[in-house]
DNA sequence: GTTGTTTTGGAATTTTTATTCCATTTTTAA
DNA sequence: TTAAAAATGGAATAAAAATTCCAAAACAAC
């Protein structure tokens, strides 16, 4: 009755970051079966809200019996209690959205309102997107080369100039270090940098000509380069060391910034907390 | 047998698009306890894959027997049935976002990935508040009093900074005579204001004092102003012609865009559709 | 190999949920 | 006002789940 890493556990996961965890820390130590269930289900967690025992059972190709035992294991007093956790955790944050949205866009096409439901509806997939084609590596990469720098470049035109505006307003609210290229007075901005920066490119089909040349240009100087773009296939793709992409959905002819954005600010924030610790 | 305008269909939607186009086309012809069953239904979609019929019926305050009969009606078989088109379409139109973004979540505190996790879901948050409480009020009036304006003048600096060269971006797409206050050279930028003209204004607490300024003085100036700002009880409230609140939904101390963003793109796109049509 | 332990599969049981049916009430039309 | 039709609510039934239990199989230690 006193096994010091038992399979039971006498609590229940309360969220669905905690059932991940539970189910990572108990992986090992679970018979075949069991385990079955668990990579079964840890790979299709969204369907755990909308299916039988039975399903999930053959979808794991085990007998519903060890779909039962699993839940248990895991804390839950069976099925029932297991999908509760996932079916309430589906509406957090899903109250009367989706409804006022219908709403806006419903109220005449072309309408300010119609135009900002389109907008928000747009907005929102983008995000989604974002979170679902995140290249994780990349991004530590990004974070790795701009940490070292001594003074980050920030360069991007056009469209992308309100990500650059905006990435320089964060940086200089945690006190790093950056330059924002902003093409006022057409100096030759190449002069500025030097060994020890690096260099933050924001471009978007169609790719800004002075974007890429100056990404080329702190290439050959030395410095390493971040691309901020649309596109794996992008000119910058070929020039930088990292490449983060980020793909927008549009509503007609127009793209919005919500997955740039939040990409940008990421990157930033974790690029000054790396700092400080670096500092310490 | 040969009711010309039938409640009864052969026919089950076989998409959620054809089930809400029969749940408009029947809403007349219910009666009352079908017609609250629609009502509750059409605006809970989302609830129905992963709720049984006694729950749907406390919801719309009917007796189960009535859901019964509204599945009947719609041409499903019955409940069961009817939630099967929902629980399949689950998972084609919403992918595994959810789940994507909990193991974005969870990789690591503060770990770049965990970070841009963080802020998609703030962005999400942000954009379906907006949804949520748009004054569409104020929204048409803004852009009535920017659709009649020569020459739009977009003022906002440090986080509002973005905006505007945003909005900037996208006027001069369209063709929209603008001037972005950039503050660059210090230069007075008040004689630029002439008669005829109109302002928008974009701050967030801490509000800038120069773009509160400068709105005064737009304002002296006998310009009409449109202020985007966080709270009505902004200092640019008093001043402004049209107020437009959006509240961004922050991740520790950090806000992003994506609300301010879509609002402004859709009032630029907005104001440019509806000066075409004045010019035809 | 034998023995004790863990794991497994599926049949039996219990609980929950969906569905039907019909007596009663409400509405409609004459 | 009354008769016919439609709508309603709830009790009864059927179906489908979830859950338990245990005999058989697999495994481990000796």
């Amino acid at each position: 009755m006193d096994e010091p890493a038992s399979l039971a556990h006498l609590s229940a996961p309360r969220s669905i970051v905690e059932f991940r965890e539970r189910l990572a820390e108990l992986n090992d130590m679970m018979p075949k079966r069991l385990r079955q269930c668990a990579e079964y289900v840890g790979a299709n967690l969204e369907r755990i809200a909308v299916s039988t025992v039975s399903e999930l059972a053959s979808g794991a190709d085990v007998p519903p019996s060890a779909v039962m035992r699993f839940c248990q294991i895991l804390g839950f007093s069976g099925f029932t209690e297991m999908q509760k956790l996932f079916r309430e955790s589906y509406f957090s944050g899903w109250p009367d959205y989706s409804v006022r949205l219908q709403n806006l866009k419903a109220s005449g096409a072309g309408s300010p309102s119609a135009l900002l439901g389109e907008f928000i509806e747009a907005g929102r997939l983008s995000l989604e997107s974002l979170a679902a084609s995140v290249d994780e590596v990349a991004l530590n990469s990004a974070v790795g080369l701009l940490v070292r720098a001594e003074t980050i470049h920030i360069v991007g035109f056009r469209r992308a100039f309100p990500v650059s505006t905006y990435l320089a307003y964060v940086f200089e609210k945690m006190s790093i270090p950056t330059m924002l290229h902003d093409g006022v007075g057409k100096l030759d901005p190449r002069f500025a940098m030097r060994r020890g920066d690096a260099m933050l490119a924001i471009t978007f089909a169609p790719y800004s000509e002075e974007t890429v040349a100056l990404a080329q240009d702190a290439r050959a100087r030395g410095l390493p380069v971040v691309a901020l773009t649309d596109f794996a296939t992008s000119p910058l793709g070929r020039i930088s060391d990292t490449v983060l992409t980020v793909h927008e959905v549009d509503f007609g002819a127009f793209r919005s910034l919500s997955a740039t954005i939040a990409l940008a600010i990421s990157l930033a924030v974790a690029v000054a907390s790396a700092r400080d610790t670096l500092n310490e």
